[in-house]
DNA sequence: CTGTTAGCGCTTTCAA
DNA sequence: TTGAAAGCGCTAACAG
């Protein structure tokens, strides 16, 4: 910057508030003009590091992902990263789990965002002297700040398609019930059986992980029970993935035997045998109103616990027929 | 840092060689003590922005991933994020593709990987002022700095595979071939065929995209060549899931019909109907392979185009078997 | 064994 | 309309 003044024959604060676009600065067009010249020729670009030792912002954004394989958190990283671009931010990820890491991230952010789905131990907000956190697609204790969608409606919804061709014997893979996630969702398909007049036996809903592998073992476990259940409702779309597979495994087919529904539409789903049917989840959404969240408490709001309540939408593929014998 | 040292009753310089572990210091044993308590007592926190500007290093690494969604950069992140922080580095990784976010990037990293798989313009590495940077899993111009994996080798395991099979009219869903990496692929295939002493015709290699849909439209096509191909090696395994779901779309079925193979064995493939036979590539080890790279010129060194010659792997699912009539 | 000092590149208040 | 000056928090060369 010392160089573009000299070039231009004017002090560094005035290359500085020109920069800036200082709305209290007037400045001849001619200066101007001959400090942007300056800047060009050199090809001047501020030094971020000086920058956000004096503001004290660095003007980017943290977003923690551990399980970066699975593919929703890419929807809503996009979601987070447009809007904080908007805001002249950049979305910095992180894939590490590690809090050593997590801690060298918050030195070079102003903000957090923890994408933590799983069972993994909820990071601390508000550690005093660490920059403002949030949670995306989890809630904390109380009422930290947070963002979700309306998994309860997702989960509600593919239990009434289920429940509108008919099926009574629906089970449900659930996810982690210690993840809050996981339970609004289990209470969705509650919900829908309980409003369908239904009962809701305990042998129908097997806790699981949010992965293929857990989908796959508790759809086997579900396929056991008598009389077999004619439809499962699946905590996520990697847990429908391995239910399917388990249900082949287990000799029957879908969806002649046993009908699937996952909630998210991931890449893959249509392209599955059978196509998968899903509910498509505002995720992108809920990460671009994470940004907005967090932007807010950085300018000093107090936060909040959001929920995202843009419709879940049904994605209807071939998954799911009627149960067998009607 | 100031607090500290007036805590201990000593300067801060002696408070930043302590913390830096300065070898060419020599302390009274009590007085570390002292620091180090007062450090805790405080829970002092170094300022990185400060410690750049001093140094002129960040201690971070950047990694550019346009395609969040493709799981397979999910394992080349965790190699490269490993090896990074080994060396006492963050991996910060950015979803963006434009131009404009990397340049704010650059200004917060000491180097930069480059994960762009598709036909996507090459970024310009080697800007002046610019952080050293690298491509992985695809090569530059001349010999530009690079890590790759040996996909050559890579898919013509997998047509070697086929051919085991008594296979003779292998297809080939190639990816966009303005991209090396997808030409190397293309040449493993050409090169399984022709040492098996087979003709390459023209009409069997049908280029397309890496995605389920490139995989399904090109394959759609391959189905209409006549004779018709009894197997299909294809670019990568998303093309492959691809494939599989045209196969079954034109009435037939995988493997009775068509067998199929894909590159890169991702997390669903086990799990997919019938579940898919792929070529495992040392994802992981290419990411922390191009992380030492990178250190090696951040260090002054001055890189080169490195392939990661680590054996592929087979592995054997069922989307493959013996040609019809056999 | 420990302290002094200068300065990294920028922003911002105040003065001219 | 522009410049001077202080200082953000740290490191490193040098002095004591």
């Amino acid at each position: 910057m010392k160089d573009v003044a000299a070039e231009a024959g004017v002090d560094t604060s005035l290359v500085s508030r020109l920069l800036n676009a200082d709305q209290t600065l007037s400045v001849r067009p001619e200066t101007e003009e001959r400090v942007m010249a300056a800047v060009r020729r050199l090809a001047y670009r501020p030094n971020t590091a000086a920058r956000t030792l004096k503001t004290a912002r660095t003007m980017a954004l943290g977003m923690v992902i551990p399980d970066l394989s699975n593919v929703i958190y890419a929807e809503i990283a996009r979601g987070a990263g447009d809007r904080a671009a908007a805001a002249g931010y950049v979305l910095l990820i992180s894939g590490a789990a590690a809090e050593v890491r997590t801690e060298i991230l918050e030195d070079r952010v102003d903000g957090l965002l923890y994408a933590v789905a799983t069972a993994q131990s909820v990071p601390d907000l508000d550690v005093p002297g660490a920059p403002p956190a949030i949670l995306i697609n989890r809630r904390g204790p109380a009422s930290s700040p947070s963002v979700v969608v309306d998994d309860r409606a997702g989960v509600a919804l593919a239990t009434r398609y289920l429940l509108s061709l008919e099926h009574r014997r629906i089970a449900h893979v659930a996810g982690p019930q210690d993840v809050d996630t996981a339970r609004r969702r289990r209470r969705g398909y509650v919900d829908a059986m309980t409003a369908a007049g239904l009962d809701v036996p305990a042998e129908l809903t097997v806790e699981s992980t949010f992965d293929e592998e857990g989908g796959a073992a508790s759809t086997a476990a579900l396929l056991r029970v008598t009389p077999r259940p004619t439809a499962i409702v699946a905590a996520n779309s990697n847990a429908a993935v391995g239910a399917m597979a388990a249900v082949r495994e287990a000799g029957l087919s879908v969806p002649q035997d046993v009908s699937v529904v996952g909630l998210h539409d991931i890449p893959h789903a249509s392209y599955l045998n059978p196509a998968l049917t899903t509910v498509r989840m505002p995720l992108a959404e809920m990460g671009g109103r994470a940004v907005d969240l967090l932007l807010g408490m950085i300018a000093g709001d107090p936060g909040g616990a959001v929920m995202v309540t843009t419709p879940p939408e049904l994605i209807v593929r071939a998954s799911c027929g009627p149960p067998a014998g009607r």
